[in-house]
DNA sequence: TTAGGTCCAGTTTTT
DNA sequence: CTGGACCTAA
């Protein structure tokens, strides 16, 4: 191999790059990390650096692994590569952690001591199971909320741990423990794998059997990560083992992007990184090629407010650019208005409406935005809700087709079992279940040594174990597309959503199901077996792997021609001409949740630089001094990152800054948006509560809008309306309540 | 088995 | 205010 590159800046691969793109492209053989800011050309980086490796013939194009988190980055980046380069992707391994790990489990499942059929576990199908498992265990589900034993799990397994590696030293956690071992007993009874699992799985295989160890590490001598900064324990574990002693490993990420800490991702793992693989080279890329450089000011300086930072600060030729903009709003309701109106004129004046985003901290935000655009009859879309394989229809026709290919999947089973109803009952359930136990078998073992060899048409239990065999009967070679319809029709369900008043959306998405199984069985033609001993799958398997990891895209496809609605986590490697970031203030964003966790308020800051960086050309700011949350009116203070942007970067356009959200107070003593609990305690030590209605000699009638100080100094802040928002200092003002 | 009523909780979520 | 989970009556 020649690690001297033989190319010259003529080269159209590496033709516009800047400086410190082109000497990360180029780097010699060696590990790397590259901390590519937000809009830097990241991707542009990561797919010249594996063009120019392949090109230059220091690896084949099978020789390396590229890994992703979404499936739109790794078709983005397969995209990219076979426009620069003329290759077949084909039997190239890029793709997401959890794509590439059931890739590899596939081709070894025995070792890996799963069936070659196995099924993998949605996050809805794991919560059942819990719930399930939890009711056989008689464990109570006040004590232990089945989402919260479900996040310890994928905690554990997202540390690499098993139960028995876990600590417990207390009831409490010994419970938690007991129910993770079961929950795993029951998902290899199953045969089926949570996402998760896949990831454990793969790495304990890895590092059990050396042989399969070694050739995959002779194999892949180039490993390339792309948001390195998001990954957790087991994946950088994973990627550890994969690179062994000898392999490089080109690391891309943004510490400041870290937004996905909640789910288990280490920032640390970059700095860890630098050690582990005695990174020579860390390149960092600063030039933006989105945003003017007042958005970018504004960026930078929310987010040096943050201490743990390996430290970057992004820059642009490009002007300064229109300034940010700052909106106060009265409440909610006049936040949206006021977005509206902007949105109007920008789209009059020419902006194309799906050029402007609307971002916001939580999906409940939404709903009053599209309140506004509903009103105001702008076309809009949202992001984030249910995906099309996660829809309940759609997934009765999977847990149909599951069954087909693994009748031991008790998920699957009791998803579909009486559904359409067929007169199985929570009695007969129960029942069944009991023999299933008491035999130590699937539901579906327990169901055919009761029914014997039942004959078709009966009732209960006996025709539903007439239908599975009736459908793995006629599914014999025939066509993917078929198996879909079998499912759907065989099944009922299309007769059951036919005969239902809403049906006609649920059964268009059953018929969709069948097209993507038309489409899935052309696109993935010949792509299921290759060289290199990897058992070739049936296509069934295939297309409900598929269906589990790639739910169907979640993320925006900007350049529809409707406005974007989405979180901010949802925008992140986003952009638009126009960005308008609602709800600042303080309990919001930052989130009140997040001040009570270790280094919350780091990442609500990092979100908001994310937020930022979305915007090319103008950016809009906005709060509202009251806004219905759970019903109640709540009252907040503009959000502390808007103090933190420099006055010079922003332009109000209302009134004057309210109060400054105030530097140096203790947020996390004293939510202003308070929460049942706190208004209790509260009462007692103040004696006015926020959104008390108090009257003033001079200033006429107000609301309390937030208060500092303690007993002895307290000062009130209270929202006068016209008179607009003072500060009273509760020793010399005098108020009444009204 | 289902429809309808009550009660409760209520961030973010690439796979 | 909402959606979901759970419960009770038909």
């Amino acid at each position: 191999m020649n690690s001297q590159p033989h190319t010259t800046m003529q080269d159209p691969l590496l033709a516009g790059l800047n400086n410190k793109q082109l000497e990360a492209v180029t780097l010699p053989q060696q590990s790397a990390l590259i901390l590519a800011g937000a809009g830097s050309g990241k991707t542009r980086v990561l797919t010249a650096r594996i063009a120019w490796l392949i090109q230059t013939e220091q690896v084949s194009p099978t020789g390396l692994l590229a890994v992703t988190f979404t499936n739109k980055a790794a078709k983005e980046m397969l995209t990219r590569i076979t426009a620069s380069l003329p290759i077949n992707t084909r039997g190239m391994w890029v793709g997401t952690f959890h794509g590439l790990c059931n890739r590899l489990l596939r081709a070894h499942h025995r070792e890996a001591g799963l069936p070659a059929s196995f099924q993998i576990l949605d996050i809805a199908d794991q919560l059942s199971m819990i719930k399930r498992l939890m009711k056989l265990m008689n464990v109570d589900d006040e004590k232990f909320p089945p989402k919260q034993v479900q996040n310890y799990i994928n905690g554990c397994k997202d540390e690499g741990l098993r139960a028995h590696a876990v600590d417990a030293y207390d009831p409490h956690s010994q419970k938690l423990r007991e129910i993770f071992e079961e929950y795993d007993k029951q998902c290899q009874r199953d045969g089926v794998a949570d996402f998760a699992e896949l990831l454990l799985r793969c790495y304990e295989l890895l590092e059990r059997d050396a042989n399969i160890r070694l050739h995959y590490q002779s194999r892949f001598r180039y490993i390339l990560v792309d948001e390195f900064q998001d990954t957790n324990r087991l994946q950088y574990q994973w990627l550890k083992l994969l690179a062994g002693k000898d392999n490089c490993m080109f690391a891309v990420g943004d510490d400041d992007q870290s937004i996905y800490g909640f789910r288990g991702a280490r920032v640390g793992n970059m700095r860890d990184f630098e050690t582990d693989f005695n990174v020579q080279s860390v390149v960092k890329l600063e030039e933006n090629y989105r945003s003017h450089s007042n958005i970018l000011d504004a960026a930078n300086a929310i987010i040096s407010h943050n201490k743990n930072r390996l430290g970057k600060n992004l820059w642009t030729s490009a002007g300064a650019g229109e300034p940010v903009r700052v909106y106060q709003a009265y409440n909610d309701n006049d936040e949206a208005q006021f977005i509206v109106d902007e949105i109007k004129m920008l789209h009059a004046e020419g902006t194309e409406l799906g050029e402007m985003a609307m971002l916001y901290r939580s999906n409940a935000q939404s709903r009053v935005l599209e309140h506004a655009l509903f009103s105001a009859n702008l076309p809009y879309r949202v992001y984030g809700g249910l995906r099309f394989f996660e829809r309940a229809e759609i997934k009765h026709a999977l847990a149909y087709m599951r069954l087909i290919a693994n009748a031991n999947d008790d998920t699957a089973l009791l998803r579909v079992i009486n559904f359409p109803a067929r007169g199985i009952g929570a009695r007969s359930l129960e029942q069944l279940q009991e023999a299933a136990r008491t035999q130590n078998c699937s539901l579906w073992q327990a169901a055919i040594n009761k029914v014997g060899n039942g004959k078709a048409g009966g009732k209960g239990i006996d025709g539903f174990v007439a239908l599975i065999r009736q459908m793995v009967d006629e599914a014999y070679g025939i066509s993917l597309a078929e198996l879909a319809e079998l499912a759907t029709t065989l099944s009922g369900l299309k007769a059951h959503y036919q005969n239902e008043k809403e049906g006609e959306d649920r059964i268009a998405n059953l018929e969709e199901l069948v097209t993507a199984a038309v489409a899935f069985t052309n696109q993935d033609f010949g792509n299921h077996s290759n060289a290199d001993g990897e058992t070739e799958q049936d296509l069934l398997t295939q297309f409900l792997s598929h269906a589990s990891l790639e739910a169907g895209e979640h993320q925006a496809d900007v350049g529809r021609e409707a406005l974007q609605l989405m979180t901010v986590h949802a925008s992140k490697g986003l952009e638009f001409k126009v960005v308008f970031i609602s709800g600042l203030e303080e309990g919001l964003c930052p989130h009140e949740q997040s001040t009570y966790e270790a280094n919350g308020l780091e990442e609500e800051r990092r979100l908001m630089y994310v937020a930022v960086t979305r915007a090319r050309q103008r950016l809009y700011l906005s709060h509202a001094q009251s806004r219905m949350l759970h019903g109640q009116v709540r009252y907040g203070i503009p959000s502390r990152f808007l103090d933190e942007i420099p006055d010079e970067l922003l332009k109000h356009l209302n009134s004057k800054p309210v109060a400054k959200s105030g530097y140096g107070r203790d947020y996390n003593e004293l939510p202003a948006i308070m929460s049942k609990q706190q208004s209790s305690t509260q009462k007692s030590a103040m004696p006015w509560k926020v959104g008390q209605q108090v009257a003033h000699n001079k200033f006429g009638n107000g609301v309390v809008v937030s208060y500092e100080g303690n007993a002895n100094d307290m000062r009130v802040q209270v929202n006068f309306g016209r008179e607009g928002l003072k500060w009273l200092a509760l020793e010399f003002a005098k108020l009444t309540a009204i």
